[in-house]
DNA sequence: TTCATTACATACGGTAACGTATGGTTACAT
DNA sequence: ATGTAACCATACGTTACCGTATGTAATGAA
């Protein structure tokens, strides 16, 4: 038999993070998640104060790194080029952060159309990723930020098509971003 | 004092898509409806066999006029170059459909993550979509198709972002456009 | 006008979730 | 080994929803 091990935070926002992606906001449920813990909500509300405090959780975990995790990502190329070439491999894989198969950050997009906590969350994540993109634009050239959000928009694009259809979307985001590196 | 009028299906319907646009699918419910039209469930219950049946019934209703809208719309222009250039401006005015200042389309896609169903339906939708897309772009000579659906993916991403940061889009995908008809 | 059909109200029993309270276990530090 | 804190189980009262049943009001065709 298992060994029935005690659970930290961190399991249950490991385990709200593949219910949210794979059947979206409404599995964030405390007794719904204790019983895929086999668990109970003693154990739940031990760990958190309510659900909205878990929820809150959720997001600051996922908000920690969706910036991050990115630019770490990125910034260890030397150059501008290749981190936006790089981007463009990032996306297709079913992105950073996987969950039960579906990738988290749709999810989180799709949950924060109904909650306006995370909505600005997201929004925050998406000003500063859009400013690094505009960023590394600007060192090859490329001023017009107009370039930095079609990027990010192809990017969130890409990631919600990927969910539903499953395709590959490498060659498309390689296109787009070879486009823009033409420019200049 | 008012008239209280009589509810159709219809009525109904549209309520439901207003409150999926501003609160999300879990907004879906007979009883939190029936208040917000001031009747009860008796008429929801009257109109629609049960919940399961009223969500299918938002979404044909979406998905009968997700693709002929825009292609009616498109369509009218006698090139495909214009055609393009005019999906551009659509995006960018909270597109069609819209209800209680946000847009149905993304909270389609967005409740298309915790329901199998609506996944289907806009699994459709994309295909077909993509479609008529890659044939436009191939009445101009490309015939990549990583073009169409890279349109496609920026189409959904400003849409996203649109409801989230509430920023103009339209020069974006104007230029994404542009970048594209420039190919040949 | 009548009366059948359409549309709605109300009351009911059932389920699933919330959060609290309280008591029982496990782990570890001394 | 034993006591304290961390962790979990269980039982409870409450709320919001589901779907059904049944009765009542409105409306148009005869």
């Amino acid at each position: 038999m298992a060994k029935r091990r005690r659970l930290s935070q961190q399991d249950w926002i490991q385990a709200g993070m593949r219910a949210l992606s794979s059947d979206g906001p409404s599995a964030l449920k405390a007794e719904t998640l204790a019983r895929s813990l086999k668990t109970t909500k003693g154990s739940f509300y031990w760990h958190f104060l309510d659900v909205a405090a878990f929820h809150h959780a959720i997001m600051e975990f996922w908000e920690a790194r969706a910036y991050s995790d990115i630019v770490a990502a990125l910034d260890r190329l030397p150059d501008p080029r290749q981190r936006l070439r790089r981007l463009g491999q990032i996306v297709t894989n079913a992105a950073p952060h996987d969950y039960g198969g579906a990738a988290l950050e749709p999810a989180i997009r799709a949950w924060a159309r109904s909650s306006d906590e995370i909505a600005a969350a997201v929004r925050r994540v998406d000003q500063k990723r859009i400013a690094y993109l505009a960023n590394q634009l600007e060192q090859i050239g490329i001023s017009n930020p107009d370039f930095a959000r079609m990027i990010y928009a192809a990017y969130i694009g890409f990631d919600d098509l990927l969910v539903l259809d499953g395709q590959e979307n490498q060659s498309a985001m390689g296109s787009l971003v070879d486009l823009i590196l033409a420019l200049e």
